[in-house]
DNA sequence: TGATAATTTGACCGGTTGGTAAACATTACA
DNA sequence: TGTAATGTTTACCAACCGGTCAAATTATCA
C-alpha cells in the first residue's frame, strides 16, 4: 500500500532519510538560482537524480518541498545573529558578527539567495517567520545594542537599522554576486573580495559605532 | 497590412507612444514582483488593460519586452551614481549620494526590484550591462574616491566595497521591503523608517570615512 | 467620404508544468 | 523464504504558457 509521506508519524526509513537529504540539496540548487516560481519540479528531479514523481513520493507539492527547505535552512541561517552575545566586547561582538555574516554569504550563497528571492517577491511563503521568529530575535539583540549604547560602550544609534546594515552589507557578496563580479572585473578570480569586504567593512562599522574621543562630534550632530 | 514594430523606422504614432508606456509601467509592476521566468505575458496584460495579443503587436516577445524595461530604467537607475562630482566636498558628495539612493528606494521600489531579481539569478539578460556600462561608470567614480584618499580628503578604502555598501544599504530598503517592515513591526505605517534609515547611514558612513583627528587611529589598524 | 494603414481581438497551437494512477521493483522483517 | 510495506517508474492528464493567425475594428488622410 502506498502511504504518502505526510502519513509517516514514527521513525524513519533509511532511505527516507537519504533521499529527503539529496532532495533538499537538489531543491536547494534550484529555488536559490531561479526563485520559486522560476523554478520546475523536473529541474529539481534531474538535479536531485531522480525521477518526477519520485520526487512527489517524498514531497507531496512543489510547495511541500519549498517550505521543508525553508525550515530547514532558516534556524542555520540566523545562527550568526543568535552568537551575538550580550555579555561580550561590544565593538568586538559587532566585528565579529560582520565576520561571521561575511563567511555565510562566501559559504552558503545558495541559502543566501532563497531567502532573497523569497522576501524580495514579497515573503509569500515566509511572512510567519518573518513576523514570528525572525522578529523576536531580532528585537532581542536590538535590545542588547540599545543597552550597550545607553551604557556608553558604543555611539548612539539605530539598532535595527544597525543590522540591516550588516545584514544588506554582507548578504550583498551573496545575493549580488555576478554584479560584484562584474565591477570588479575578477570573474574568474578567487575569494579575494571577500577579504578586500571583511577589511572594509569592519572598519566602515567599528569607526562608525565607536565612541568618538574628540570633544568636536558631539555637537556636530545637526550636520 | 501588419507592420510589426520591428519595421518601424520612421516616427511613431501618438497611439504607439501611449501603449507602448502603458506596457512598460505595467511590466515592470509585474517583473519586479515575480522575476522574468515567474512573470507571463498575461498577468501583465491584464495590468496594462489590454489583450495579450495587443501586447505582442507592440512587444513581439516576452524577451523584447523585458529588453526594453531595462534599457529604459537602467539610465535613470544610475543617475544618483552619475552626479557624483569630484570638484564637490567629498564628504557632502558621499551623503548626497546616499540621500539620493535612499529616495530612490522609497520613489522607485519597483526598479530596485527589477535589478535586484535580475541580478539574483545571475543576470541573464543584463550581464553585458554590468559589464559595460555599469562597470565603466562605477570605475570612473571609484577612481574619483581613490583620488580623494590619496589627498587626504577621506580616509583610506577600497572605493569599490564603498559603493558596494552603499548600494546594498540603501537599496536594502527597497528590496526587503517587507522584511524590514516585519521586522519593525510597522506595516501600515508611513515612510518613517526612510527617515530613521538615512540618519543612521549618513552617519554610519560619514564618521567612518573621515579623517580620523585622534592620532591613536592610526596604529590601531591592525586590530 | 472612401481607401488604406494601423490597431485590436478571439480562436487556436505546440510545448511545458504540476500533479496523478497504477503497474512494477525493492526492501524489511517474521 | 515469503509477504506486506516501501520505493520507483512509465504513461498520462488538465491547466497554463509563449506565441501565431486571420478576421474585425479603428484611425489617418487624400
Amino acid at each position: 500500500m502506498v502511504l504518502p509521506r505526510a502519513a509517516r508519524t514514527q521513525r524513519r526509513t533509511r532511505i527516507q532519510e537519504e533521499k529527503e537529504e539529496q532532495i533538499l540539496e537538489a531543491a536547494l540548487e534550484v529555488f536559490s538560482a531561479h526563485g520559486f516560481r522560476g523554478s520546475t519540479i523536473d529541474q529539481i528531479a534531474e538535479v536531485a537524480g531522480m525521477s518526477k514523481p519520485n520526487l512527489l513520493y517524498y514531497f507531496r507539492t512543489k510547495e511541500a518541498m519549498h517550505r521543508a527547505l525553508i525550515d530547514r535552512v532558516l534556524d542555520t541561517w540566523l545562527d550568526p545573529l543568535r552568537e551575538f552575545n550580550a555579555d561580550g566586547n561590544p565593538v568586538a561582538e559587532i566585528r565579529s558578527y560582520i565576520r561571521r555574516k561575511l563567511e555565510m554569504a562566501r559559504e552558503f550563497p545558495r541559502e543566501s539567495r532563497l531567502f532573497a528571492n523569497e522576501v524580495l517577491q514579497g515573503a509569500p511563503h515566509i511572512e510567519d517567520e518573518l513576523k514570528g521568529p525572525l522578529k523576536a530575535l531580532v528585537d532581542e539583540k536590538a535590545e542588547v545594542i540599545r543597552a550597550w549604547a545607553k551604557a556608553g560602550k558604543i555611539a548612539k544609534c539605530d539598532p535595527y537599522h544597525l543590522i540591516f546594515a550588516i545584514w544588506s552589507t554582507t548578504q550583498h557578496y551573496a545575493d549580488f554576486d555576478v554584479q560584484v563580479r562584474a565591477v570588479l572585473g575578477q570573474e574568474n578570480a578567487g575569494d579575494g573580495r571577500f577579504e578586500d569586504a571583511a577589511r572594509f567593512l569592519e572598519r566602515l562599522f567599528v569607526d562608525g559605532l565607536q565612541v568618538s574621543e574628540q570633544p568636536s562630534s558631539e555637537h556636530d550632530e545637526g550636520g
